[in-house]
DNA sequence: CGGAATCCCCCACGATACTG
DNA sequence: CAGTATCGTGGGGGATTCCG
C-alpha cells in the first residue's frame, strides 16, 4: 500500500486509485452477493445445464429464486440461455467464458478463506466470550 | 445449509471439492459484502484510523452502521479496536495483517472487473433493451 | 468523542399457486 | 418442463435521539 505522500499536489487531492478499487470490488462483490450466484455458476460452468436439474443440484432453492438469478446473470453475459423448441420445452444454461474467468479469479479468495478460517472461528469466540459476561 | 453429509452415509457419492470450494467462497462473500465493509477496510489499511475520521472518509455512513461494521470486522479479527483512556476518548480502529492479506487476494476480482466492465454493459444494455419490447 | 437505543422502511427472499 | 403471479416476512440499513 502506501505510494508514499506525492508532496508536490495538494490540490488535486482526492483522486485516489484506491477509492477506484473499492468502487470496482463492491461492484462483483454485489453481482455475486447473491444467495444462490454462486451454486448456480458453479453447475453452468460444468457445462449446460437444464433448469430442473439446476432446481435439483442446488439444494434449497426456490423456483422463484432460480429463474430470478438465471435472468440476472444472463443480463449480465455471465450465462448463456438457449430454447429448443421441443416438446416440452427444454432450456440449457451455461456460463461463459467471462463467467469462467470470473469462477477463477475468485481462487484467491478461496485460498485466503481456507488459510484463515480456523484464526477467524477462534477470533469469534474470544470476541464473543468478552462480550458475553 | 450443510451439503455434506456427516460421516454416516459416504458411499463417496457427492463428495465433490468443487461444492466445498462454492461454501468457502459464500463465507467469504458474505463476509465482505456488507454495504460498507471494503470502505471501511480500506481506510483502515492505510494505518490507524479514529471513528470520526472514518465517519468522515466513508462518505454516505451512518453513526449506527459504522458502528456495527467495525464490531463484526473486530469480530472477525479483520480490526483491532485500540482505546486511548484519555479525555475526550481517543478510539484508533487499523487493519490485521489477516485483513490485508483479504485485500490484496481481491486484487484477482478487481482486473477480472476491469477487464470485463464493458462486455458486461453493453450485455444489459442488449438484454434491456430485448425485454423492453 | 465515540458510541448505544429506538423506530421505521424497503427489498431480497420464501411459500404457494397457476400456466403455455 | 420451465417458467409467471401474488402475497408475506425478516433483517439490513437509514434517521434520529440520548449518554459517559
Amino acid at each position: 500500500m502506501s505510494q508514499g505522500n506525492i508532496a508536490v499536489t495538494d490540490e488535486a487531492t482526492d483522486f485516489d486509485p484506491a477509492k477506484l478499487a473499492v468502487c470496482t470490488v463492491m461492484e462483483v462483490v454485489n453481482r455475486i452477493s447473491g444467495k444462490w450466484v454462486i451454486g448456480i455458476l458453479l453447475e453452468a460452468t460444468r457445462g449446460p445445464v437444464r433448469f430442473t436439474e439446476l432446481e435439483r443440484s442446488v439444494q434449497g432453492i426456490s423456483r422463484r429464486m432460480l429463474t430470478l438469478t438465471l435472468r440476472n446473470l444472463e443480463r449480465d453475459g455471465l450465462l448463456t440461455r438457449t430454447v429448443y423448441p421441443t416438446v416440452p420445452p427444454r432450456v440449457e444454461y451455461e456460463a461463459t467464458e467471462m463467467a469462467r474467468e470470473l469462477y477463477d479469479s475468485l481462487s484467491g479468495l478461496v485460498d485466503w478463506a481456507e488459510r484463515h478460517r480456523e484464526a477467524i472461528a477462534v477470533s469469534r469466540q474470544g470476541y464473543d466470550g468478552r462480550t458475553a459476561c
